[in-house]
DNA sequence: CTGAAAGCGCTAACAT
DNA sequence: ATGTTAGCGCTTTCAG
């Protein structure tokens, strides 16, 4: 900055300040600066800025890793929409597999870099260990069951999309049923979902198998499970607490004989995936991008005035994506 | 940090010492050191710490947004391989359709950062933009054509991709073929694989009717054209340049009428799509896990020391997945 | 092994 | 409108 400084002949704090914009300055030292700037390819230190202003305009964003292309719209949405408040994102993306420990460290990380806000879109975590942040900056929930009158939350209605899906499988005939539901250790959302359905299908009179997976368990043996469940004739239908196990299911079960919807109906949830419907595959389409939008809404206005607004806790329901899996009634 | 040091009864020298590790501190104090940390809930700013130390452990990577299923895999595997190398990724993500001049933006936030090497995993950024950076720090491009000799690259090798393709095609007999080439604002990656797939195809004797996209057109506008052509029987494969567009076309066609491969083959290119197999679409799947890994192989030891490795240009081809809808030989 | 002190690059009063 | 100056929170000599 001293370098840019001299070549343009003025002080250092006027540099910041054309860099700043915040405060008038002559028009003709105000290009030299700029010019000043071109020429010696000069970036301002974001630390150092940070550092000096004591505060920082950008959102720190824990989101679980893109392999699940639910979370890779969720990541390009919340960016997005972002960028179109003018606040930057640093994302932190832990390992997925590598569980809740994990998860603070990358939370630890962010809070490092002195973030202003704190946008927490992984399954793993607990509200209880993100707590102690809330006294320090604003923390949205986004994505996952929060209900904690602490932390803000903008998160699919899991227990209307579970309630939709279970009325869906039970309206297309099947009583005897299969659901998945997911380790709270891997997702929380998926959980919740999971025990909804049962319970709504219980509620109907329906013989309910309930699969609660291990802790990070591989598609392999929820889908050997299923399989089990469906060669034995215990089940007419499956359902899956996301679509990608869904998917998982049916390429093996056709590889063995088993034909969808024939010998098995299906519905998964998340509707996310490419070519869901190309291959006629029934699930839920959450509002991603509602949801995304929605966070970033409340969580720039929290940076802009913080406590201007009640602890929320909005939640959106998904639309239901009916398809051949599902059998016929 | 102060605080911390009053707390545990020592100067804010040793503060710092204990959470380096560098340098030794006496067991007692170290771990009043850690108490008070722990108590006061004490993180470091990092800024601060870059500001002090004069460097970052933190690599910077602009990422084109994860809408796209293999950019999704493509950041999470970076993200993998990076933390098992005890590094550091910050993510910049500008919008896909915003073109070059908001990558650069986005590069420059990273530069601001201080960030001890930078990843180009985007399509649009021309390389002679990045070149200025060269002197400053590492720069390596990610999964794009790269052939400056002054930019590290790791990339897939689109001329064997596209050659296999080609021959892939050729091979099930097909003569007269349409192939979709990807606008070089667009991505540079598949418009050279679009161009090479047509340049083999013509060399083998086929009729190529090339369709160049326009600057960030639409899917919906290719999938048009692509269907005009087969409907005009004027070609009996259609080659995409990534599976998204694939999809689409089979998706529209198969709305209308037409059916693949009974009217007409058609074949894609990354091969990370889920369920690709099930829908038995044909396509090649770029090896992203390795490119991913390699990336962080040279970034980090170019970060240790730098200069230490001469600029290599490596590409690594994909493989093909053969599937019904290529139709038969 | 530990403390004191000098900055790192910037911003924000405070003068002028 | 512009320059001067005092830090922001940390690391790192340099002494001891």
């Amino acid at each position: 900055m001293a370098d840019v400084a001299r070549e343009a002949g003025v002080s250092r704090a006027t540099v910041s300040r054309v860099l700043s914009g915040s405060v008038d300055v002559a028009p003709e030292r105000r290009d030299r600066v700029l010019a000043a700037i071109q020429e010696l390819g000069y970036v301002p230190s974001s630390g150092a800025q940070q550092l000096a202003a004591g505060r920082t305009r950008s959102i720190g964003l824990l989101i679980r890793d893109s392999r699940n292309p639910t979370y890779g719209l969720l990541h390009a949405e919340v960016q997005r929409w972002a960028e179109e408040a003018g606040l930057e994102i640093i994302t932190a993306m832990p390992t997925h597999h590598r569980g809740a420990p994990q998860e603070m460290a990358a939370l630890r990380r962010l809070l490092g870099m002195r973030v202003g806000g704190l946008l927490v879109a992984t399954g793993v975590v607990r509200t209880s260990d993100i707590k102690q942040f809330t006294s320090v900056l604003p923390v949205v929930s986004v994505g996952r069951p929060e209900n904690d009158p602490e932390v803000y939350g903008v998160s699919y209605d899991e227990v209307d999309n579970a309630t939709q899906l279970a009325r869906a499988v039970y309206e297309h005939g099947h009583r005897r049923v299969a659901v998945m539901s997911t380790s709270t250790e891997n997702s929380l959302a998926e959980n919740l979902r999971g025990d909804t359905s049962a319970a709504v299908l219980r509620e109907l009179g329906c013989e309910v198998t309930k699969i609660d997976t291990r802790r990070f368990a591989p598609l392999s043996e929820i889908t050997a499970t299923m399989i089990d469940l469906v060669r034995a004739g215990k089940v007419s239908a499956v359902m899956f607490s996301n679509d990608l196990w869904m998917l998982d299911f049916v390429t093996h079960a056709r590889r063995i004989g088993i034909r969808v919807p024939r010998d098995v109906s299906v519905i998964g949830c998340d509707g996310v995936l490419h070519g869901l419907p190309y291959m006629d595959l029934a699930s839920l389409r959450l509002p991603v991008e509602v949801v995304a939008r929605r966070s970033i809404d409340v969580i720039s206005q929290l940076m802009e005035t913080p406590g201007s607004m009640e602890i929320v806790h909005e939640t959106y329901g998904g639309e239901l994506q009916l398809a051949d899996s599902l059998g016929h009634v």
